[in-house]
DNA sequence: AAGCAAAGTGACCGAACGGTAACTTTATTC
DNA sequence: GAATAAAGTTACCGTTCGGTCACTTTGCTT
């Protein structure tokens, strides 16, 4: 229907499989069944595709992050304890492993978010807006969310002391890891979910605090 | 002295830079003072520099991985003990601790290491191959050497019980994460290395056991 | 139905691409 | 010092690139 939408489609397509430099005009036109020419109705540049699908996924990225941190316990409650923190979907151990994977299945399994990720992966050294921009997203994001959720765990004594950031660090990065890894080999899709699965199970394991 | 020598390094220079698609023959040519008709005399395509890189960083990353296994315990060895484990230099927790920091400050500062890692970054959606290579040099390799010490040093009764394979993804995880963190963004270049410090020791804290 | 702007077309531009050909320089060997 | 093979040069090949142009088609408005 929308022009402008298929381009930014078939573009993120190609760019996610090629990069920005192996991604030709007309690669990008041909499976849309228009000329290349047609392309510069709706945008003045290759560079111009390549940003507003940089804007767009900026923009549907922020808005997850908001509903995220709807779901999210209010950080200026210090009252919170073992049984506030039940209250919340995810915040009890249980939950939070069943919180991880959803959110690891869904990651691997929505077409757009694969399709991002991989364009950001082989252009994060493109410039240092993009590199910045992936770690913010994939690391720097993460990492503050989980941290401060470990901050709420352990002072409410559902998991053991430790430095909140660090435990962010080992909970989240292993997860990422494997992402990585599906992403580069969907035939090892499988024994990277089982992988993630035990990481974060054995995480709590080791963390929760038993009494 | 060497021109084909050059060509390959700068070469590796350009294509972690650029990428494969965003060097062009004259790129390479260019900075080293000769024609780009002149690298034909050493390969036949600019495909051709690629995959002998490739290869070159193979056969280099090979004897990188001996040299490590000189250093490890024998695994046939079952009558291992505490005592033992400490006679292998950096198999005691201590040892591990400044093994990494070791590990990750050759990692960065080389700058062979630093090009191949970030031109197979960039690269690892482009073949099967290659897609294969990031992971096993990356992930399986490194999983596989840390999920082994773990093995042992359990055996041993140095560290806590645990699924051996989850132990080292929960260690390795972190230091890869904040590596790409630091190629990325050199700027944060120290507080990189101090969160790597961190998560190790802290790690250690939370798995040895305590007498 | 006329008018009109948006969206499409094919033909074309200059530049850059990977790669080749014919020729020259360089260095070594006998 | 002539012969020779390797390594360099310039000029050029055909192709593709990003992008433009003049023109046509489409679809909506009045």
């Amino acid at each position: 229907m929308n022009t402008k939408e298929l381009i930014l489609e078939e573009a993120l397509k190609q760019f996610s499989q090629k990069g920005f430099d192996g991604t030709s005009m007309s690669d990008i036109a041909g499976p849309l069944g228009i000329s290349k020419a047609a392309l510069y109705k709706h945008f003045e540049s290759k560079q111009q595709i390549f940003d507003k699908i940089i804007e767009e996924s900026e923009e549907r990225y922020k808005d997850v992050l908001e509903k995220l941190s709807v779901h999210y316990p209010d950080s200026s409650n210090e009252k919170m304890n073992k049984k506030d923190v039940d209250i919340y979907s995810g915040i009890s151990a249980k939950g939070l492993c069943e919180n991880v994977l959803t959110f690891v299945r869904f990651s691997m399994s929505d077409e757009y978010s694969r399709q991002v990720r991989h364009m950001l992966t082989i252009s994060q050294f493109q410039s240092s807006k993009l590199s910045e921009m992936y770690t913010k997203r994939y690391v720097d994001a993460m990492l503050g969310y989980d941290e401060r959720l470990f901050e709420q765990l352990i002072k409410a004594g559902v998991i053991k002391n430790g430095n909140p950031k660090v435990l962010a660090a080992m909970f989240y990065a292993p997860v990422i890891m494997y992402m990585g890894m599906w992403d580069r080999e969907p035939k090892r899709a499988e024994e990277c979910e089982k992988a993630i699965k035990d990481h974060v199970e054995q995480f709590f394991l080791m963390t929760i605090n038993r009494e």
